[in-house]
DNA sequence: CATGAATGAGTCTTCATTCAT
DNA sequence: CATGAATGAAGACTCATTCAT
C-alpha cells in the first residue's frame, strides 16, 4: 500500500463538501445497494472523517434519501413537452422512452428508490415519493386518457398496463446491470409501445402507425 | 413412573436436522427478507445452538441459497402439462398464472431470489439459477414459438417480450407486498394475455379468442 | 505494558459470567457513577469481549439496573424484627440505624440508586423502586403511629420528617465518601433519633430515654 | 436607504462575551444539567462559533465551573443581615429558609454544584468550595453558638445537625424536581426549625417561640 | 458429534477540542 | 482575533462465525 496522500486536513465549502459526500454516496449507492453502504466507506472515499459527514447530514438515511431526492429531481426536470396535437402512440412512448433512459442512466440508484425508500414507512411523506407519484401519474393520465376518448379497450385495467410498463422496464434494466446482454432504450421502447398500443387498441380505430423513431432519438 | 415426556434433546438424522433447519430459515426467510435473517434466531427456532447450524452449512449465505433452491424445485416440480392441442393463447395465460401464483404465494422467498441472489456474483453458478432459467425458457420457447409459427409478428424481440411479462409480474406482486391495492392472479393474467396476444397477433390470423376463466382458474 | 496474561479465551457457566459481569460492574459503579460506566472497561475488568455482556444483558442499562436490585434485595433481606413492645424511640433508632449502615457499606451503588434511576421515566415500574419503597414506608408508618398515637406533635409532616431523616443520612455518607470527616454510624443514629424524637415529642408525654446504644451496636 | 437593522456579526468586547457565554450556559446548565450542555448548543445561542468558546475557557469544564461560581456568588452575596438582637431561633430560620429558597429556585444549577462539582478531585482547591463553605459555616457558627452560649444541648454534634438541615433540604429540593408532590419552603423551614430548635433546646431554657412567618415571608 | 460461550470486526452516532484560514 | 470545518476517540450495540469442552 502506498504511503498517505500528504494526509492534508482538507477544507472545503459546506456547499461542496455536501456536494462531495452526496457523490460518493451516489457511487457507492450505485454499487452496492442501500443496506451495503457503510458511513465509514464514505468518509475513507471523502478523505475525512465520519464525524464530518454527521456536520452535514442528520443520519445515514437523511443523507441516502437526500442524494436519492437531488438525483431524480435532477432527471425529472429536464422534461421535454409532447409535440402538440401528437397523439396517443406518440406521447406513450415519449413517455415509456424517458422511463426507460431514465433507470437506463442511474439503474442502481433506481434499484435504491424503487426498492428500499419504497418501503420505508415515511416514504409517502418523502418528496421523492412525490416526484415519483407525478411521473407514473403522466403515463398513468394518459392511458385513462386513450381509454376515455374510446382509442383503447376498456377490458384491462389502466394499473395493469401501468405495472406491465415499469415492470418491464425495471426488469429490462437490471438483467442489462447484472450483464445479462444488451439493451437498446429504442428497441425497448418501441417494443413496448407496439406491444401495449396494438394489443390495446380498440377494434375499428385508425392505427396512428409507429411513430418515426427519429423524432425522440437522443 | 412413565419416561417423561419431555422432548429430549433430539438427536435427529443429520438429513432431518438438514431439514428441519431449512424448514425454519425459509419460515424466516419468508417473515423478514433476507437480510433480517438472523443465524441465532434459527437456531433457537429448531432448538439447536448456533453451532450446529454450521456443521452443515459454510455460511449463512450457503444456508439461505440452499433453501431458495429447494424451495423453486418444489414449485417448478408442480407442473400441470399444458392441454394438448392447446393453442399459443391459452398455453401464455398458463404460463403467466403460474409466474404470478408463485409470486403471489411466496413473495418475501421471490424476493430474495430475484432481488439478492441474482446479484450475487457467483449466481450463474448456483442451481437456482439453472432452476429460474428453465421456468423463464419456457415462457421464451413458447413466443418463439409463436412467433415461428407466424402466429405472432417477429417486429418485437421474444427478450422483450419475455420482460414484459416478468417486469409485470414482479411489479405488481411489489405493489401488493406495500400493499398498495388489491392483486387478482387470474385478473392480472388475463390482462397481460389479452395486452400481449392481442398486441403480437399477426394480422390476418385468427384470434383464438380468450380462454375461459375457469380452465386455469385456481 | 506487560505481554498479555496468557489471553486463554475464558469460558463460564453462564450464571459465573453473569456473576462476573454484575460484581464487575457493581465495582465499577461504585467507583464512577452510572454515566461513567462504560461496557468496554466492563468487559476488560472481566477478560472477555463486549460482546459477550451482550450475551447476557440486553442493554447496559439493564445492567445497572439489575446490579441494583441484586445489592438492594441483599441488603434489606437482612431484616431483623424490632423488639416487641420497644417504643417509638427505640424503633425509629433501629431504622435510622439500619439506613445509615445500607448506605454506609454501599456508598456509590445507594447514590446509583438514589439519584440516577430514581430519575429514570420507568423508576416507578422497576422491582427496585418496590424495594426502596419499602424501607421508606417502615420509617414512614412508624413515624404516623407517633403522631397517631399521641406520642408525636402534629405540627410538622410525616413527610418532612422522612426527608430529614434520610436527607440526612444520604448527606452525612457522601460528605464521608468525598472523604470529609469520619462518620459513625451509632453516633449518627444516635444523633438523628435524639433531634427527631425529642423535637416532636409531645409536651407532657414521658420521654422513654435514650435507648442503650449496646443494643444495636454493630 | 436606512442601513439594514441585521444584527451585524457581533463584535463584543471580551468581557461582554465572556458574560453572554456564561449567562447562556447557566441557562442552558440550568434546563438539562450538566452531562446534557453540549458546546455546540452554547456556541449557537450566542451566535458564536464553537472555537470562540475556547479562546476564553480552557474547557467546558473550566466553563462551567466558573459560571457555578458566579451564579453563587450573586445568590450569597445577596443576604440580609440578621435582625440586631434576634435570637437562635429566629436566626436558625432565617438561614435554613435561605438554603431552601437558593435550591429551590435553582435546583439543575445546585445539583451540578452539590454532584458534579463536588466530585470533582481539584473541588476542593476551586473558589466554589470556598463559597458553598463560607454559606455552610454560617449555619455551623450559629449552632455552634447555640451549643456554647447553653440554648442547645451539646449531646449532638454540630456537624450532624448540619447535615440534618442540609440533607434535608436537598432530599426535599430533589423529590421536588423528581415531581414527588408539591413543596413549600415556608412550610419547610418552618418544620426543620421546629424539629431541630425543639429537639436541640436545653431543658430549662426558655424557648423563643416560633417566629411569626411574616418575618422571613418572601 | 453437538454444544454454546465467546469473539471481534463492524455498525451508526456523538461531541469536546483543534487549527488553517 | 474569530471562525467553523474537521477531527478522532469514544460510545452502545450487533451478529456471523469459531473452537474448547
Amino acid at each position: 500500500m502506498a504511503s498517505p496522500p500528504v494526509r492534508t486536513r482538507s477544507r472545503l465549502a459546506p456547499d461542496e463538501r455536501i456536494s462531495e459526500i452526496m457523490a460518493v454516496t451516489r457511487q457507492l449507492l450505485s454499487e452496492k445497494g442501500y443496506q451495503n453502504v457503510v458511513t465509514s466507506e464514505v468518509a475513507e472515499r471523502c478523505g475525512i472523517s465520519e464525524g464530518t459527514i454527521y456536520k452535514y447530514f442528520d443520519s445515514k438515511r437523511e443523507l441516502l434519501a437526500r442524494v436519492a431526492e437531488e438525483w431524480f429531481e435532477e432527471i425529472l426536470g429536464a422534461d421535454e413537452n409532447p409535440p402538440p396535437g401528437a397523439g396517443i402512440r406518440t406521447r406513450l412512448r415519449q413517455l415509456v422512452w424517458k422511463g426507460l433512459s431514465i433507470i437506463r442512466q442511474e439503474p442502481s440508484l433506481s434499484r435504491f428508490v424503487l426498492m428500499e425508500l419504497r418501503s420505508d414507512p415515511t416514504y409517502r411523506t418523502m418528496r421523492i415519493y412525490e416526484l415519483n407519484r407525478r411521473f407514473t401519474a403522466r403515463i398513468g393520465d394518459l392511458l385513462q386518457e386513450a381509454v376515455s376518448t374510446g382509442v383503447f379497450r376498456a377490458d384491462v385495467s389502466v394499473r395493469l398496463l401501468r405495472d406491465m410498463i415499469f415492470g418491464c422496464i425495471e426488469h429490462r434494466t437490471w438483467a442489462y446491470l447484472r450483464g445479462e446482454g444488451d439493451f437498446s432504450v429504442d428497441e425497448a421502447a418501441d417494443g413496448i409501445t407496439n406491444v401495449i398500443y396494438r394489443g390495446m387498441l380498440m377494434p375499428g380505430v385508425q392505427d396512428e402507425g409507429a411513430s418515426p423513431q427519429s423524432k425522440t432519438k437522443r
